[in-house]
DNA sequence: AAAATAGTGTCTGTCAGACAGTATATC
DNA sequence: GATATACTGTCTGACAGACACTATTTT
């Protein structure tokens, strides 16, 4: 782009050109913010608190899906790139400045929106919840988070000798923090093996209190999450605060993998990513806990 | 949406609604598609054919960028999913039915395109390129296969105790089948540690002959191809055609990943993978090979 | 026989999983 | 001392890397 210098001839096909005289659609950015935060209180004093994955979800005031819950998003505007955008809607959901945000998925199929052609750019921002600020609520506006958690049943595995088909039904279950408010949405995978290729396809089948095909999304996102963290373990690291047990530093693993760990496999796996520091966790009811910091120079090789 | 009912109200708000109001992008498809094709003619009758990762391009017939090399695409149509176009447009250009398709990334710079607002979503295409029947040329018209090859020059890795950049200026070597014709594109990758969290930028430096930012998304491309073969191997046997030999899938993976691998070891991994045929690879001045296919019930767990 | 590729057996060191055992706060 | 968590040492088996060796075809 930088040397690349323009004819008079391309000059005049560029003045002519009419952009507008196609059909356009509008672009949103939606973000699956997601966190680690305690849920509800310790029943007893000695023992840590519980923790779970969270997903930041905010209440439609205006149609279409009024009073349904949505990602937070917003139209990106003719000024700005689509991750500008989620940077921008991220910091006023959250007041946070830094966070890990990538880009998940595409969502354009037709009809998915009733206001017309609207295609979704999603992404995925992982941040410490504690340093997460909610805009406050009014009439107009409530921003939540919710526990999430998934259920998996896989249904069906048909196949012949060279293709297959795998259907698997996934529950999303969200839960706000007062626990007065429960959502289920069911979305069904079909993963299909035919001609030496894959394919995968998502069909929402209830979608609960959750607006437009956000549940597909949610569901997407979460398990581009775990695949992610199995690939590439050090995005845990963005879910954490400047300094953490190793304990903590376990749980959001197990949290986002959704099985237990084994506490010495586990250290000696994350030994050299973390550096101790003189701080001590005090006023548990048990021995405390030595906090860490990321070892920085080891996230990159 | 499955269960989403109208309220009388709803239905008014959307009526009144339009959105032709706000501005919105043109929205493309690109596609990056990638093949493992011979590379010339081998030298002597008993050697193998040597195979190189070769990316189809376009060359563009008008404004802008008329006479650059360009990815393959189109805009999206009102009537489809983005996903839609990318598998239309393979087609058209390939008319391979069945491939790997997946979504590899946005680019909506400002700027990126002289004719306006213009955003592209980018697809990673995997084939067995001797499927591939491309158009046929004309005056308007020429696709050609190039080769492709990247060099990677890590150029500084200043870091404090919290926070780094490292820069890496790649270089992305394209090389059409006659040899006539060599682009040498080079891009900067600008790693930042900062705050606790990472974040990726690209530059062009040099387009050469190729259009838009595609030297960008041809490079970003790429590098996330290896990281998915790294992380799901099988993706490699949609490069293949359906039956091979264990030397053939094997010179897949090093192109690839760009790294001589043992042949025991590697046939060991992939021992799952495949099952053995009766035929037999004839003609070569050597011992014959054992054509293989895939052992398809392996490909899903 | 020479050339070139096809294909196998085995040693070794590393590392993940399992588990047992020790340590240390608060109440 | 009871409770609950923090933290470490070591055994085992699986597996990746390295390498040597054998096999088989055509010219």
């Amino acid at each position: 782009m930088s040397n690349y210098k323009m004819s008079i001839e391309e000059k005049k096909f560029l003045e002519k050109y009419d952009i507008t005289q196609y059909e356009c659609p509008s672009i949103a950015a939606d973000i699956a913010i997601i966190s680690i935060l305690q849920d509800g209180e310790s029943e007893n004093f000695r023992k840590l608190p519980k923790k779970c994955l969270k997903i930041l979800l905010i209440k439609r005031a205006n149609y279409p899906y009024k009073d349904c819950w949505a990602l937070p998003g917003g139209f990106c505007r003719p000024d700005e790139d689509v991750y500008e955008t989620a940077k921008r809607e991220l910091l006023e959901e959250t007041n946070v400045k830094n966070a890990y945000l990538q880009m998940a998925g595409i969502y354009g199929e037709i009809g998915r929106d009733p206001r017309g052609w609207i295609i979704s750019n999603t992404f995925l921002a992982l941040m410490d919840g504690e340093q997460c600020h909610l805009r406050a609520g009014t009439d107009a506006w409530e921003a939540r988070w919710f526990s999430v958690e998934l259920e998996k049943f896989e249904k069906k595995n048909e196949l012949d000798e060279e293709s297959a088909i795998v259907e698997t039904e996934y529950t999303v279950k969200l839960c706000n923090e007062s626990a007065d408010l429960i959502m289920v949405a069911k979305v069904m995978e079909y993963k299909e093996f035919k001609n030496y290729h894959e394919t995968i396809r998502y069909e929402i089948l209830d979608s609960d209190g959750l607006a437009f095909d956000h549940a597909k999304i949610i569901l997407q996102t979460l398990l581009s999450l775990r695949k992610k963290v199995e690939n590439e373990p050090t995005i845990v690291f963005d879910l954490m605060p400047e300094t953490f047990t190793l304990t903590q530093l376990q749980n959001a693993f197990e949290i986002i993998l959704q099985e237990k760990l084994l506490t010495a496999n586990f250290r000696r796996k994350i030994a050299d990513y973390v550096v101790e520091t003189e701080q001590i966790i005090e006023g548990a009811g048990h021995r405390p806990a030595k906090l860490f910091r990321r070892n920085v120079k080891t996230f990159y090789r």
